[in-house]
DNA sequence: AATGACAGTCCCA
DNA sequence: TGGGACTGTCATT
């Protein structure tokens, strides 16, 4: 297969709901298998206020509050509801976003290693592309590749997210355990 | 079918 | 410091 895994015109319809954080309001959109996309506050349209009844099944949402609430304090969240990223995405950006989630709260790596462990060290930019295609940012943490040269790089919901996103697990998580911190 | 643009990075002058 | 090549993907031409 290549790429969208087929639109299947089989109206799988999206369901909007909406989770409210100190940060603002954010939208996910569920599919019948799980969360798809989520949503930051005032992204346009998909973030318009959504009806208060739907299907979603009260676990999803609950873990879904869980997760983004615990995430933007910059923690790990202890568990996700199913994510349904098969309706989107080619083969490669699938991939990334796989490796994206082994990356651990405060643990950053760079596009290019994140190519390089994905087999094609030359794509480094093509990763970035597919941070940026990344569905369900902040809990598929693409916030945490970072370019080699400045530390930050580009992000789909604007630097200022990124950045503060890092500096909170900065602050609540320790990075490195290893060794004894040494001069800087 | 070719081109341009995009959340990068390395190399060479 | 600056330009080019490289990679994956997609909208436009």
């Amino acid at each position: 297969m290549k790429k969208t895994a087929t639109k299947s015109r089989g109206k799988a319809k999206l369901q909007p709901v909406a989770i409210h954080t100190p940060d603002g309001r954010f939208i996910a959109w569920y599919s019948n298998t799980g969360l798809t996309r989520l949503i930051f506050p005032g992204q346009g349209a998909l973030s318009a206020r959504p009806p208060k009844d739907n299907t979603v099944p009260g676990e999803w949402v609950g873990r879904t509050k869980e997760a983004v609430r615990t995430a933007l304090l910059g923690e790990t969240p202890r568990t996700l509801p199913p994510l349904d990223l098969s309706t989107v995405g080619t083969d490669f950006q699938k991939r990334v976003w796989q490796a994206l989630r082994s990356l651990r709260c405060g643990q950053t790596t760079t596009y290019g290693e994140m190519a390089a462990a994905l087999g094609s060290p030359q794509a480094t930019r093509a990763v970035g592309i597919a941070c940026g295609a990344n569905p369900i940012p902040l809990l598929i943490p693409c916030h945490r590749v970072v370019t080699s040269d400045t530390g930050l790089g580009g992000y789909s919901m604007g630097p200022a997210w990124k950045k503060k996103l890092l500096e909170r697990e900065r602050a609540a998580c320790k990075p490195k355990p290893k060794m004894k911190p040494r001069r800087r």
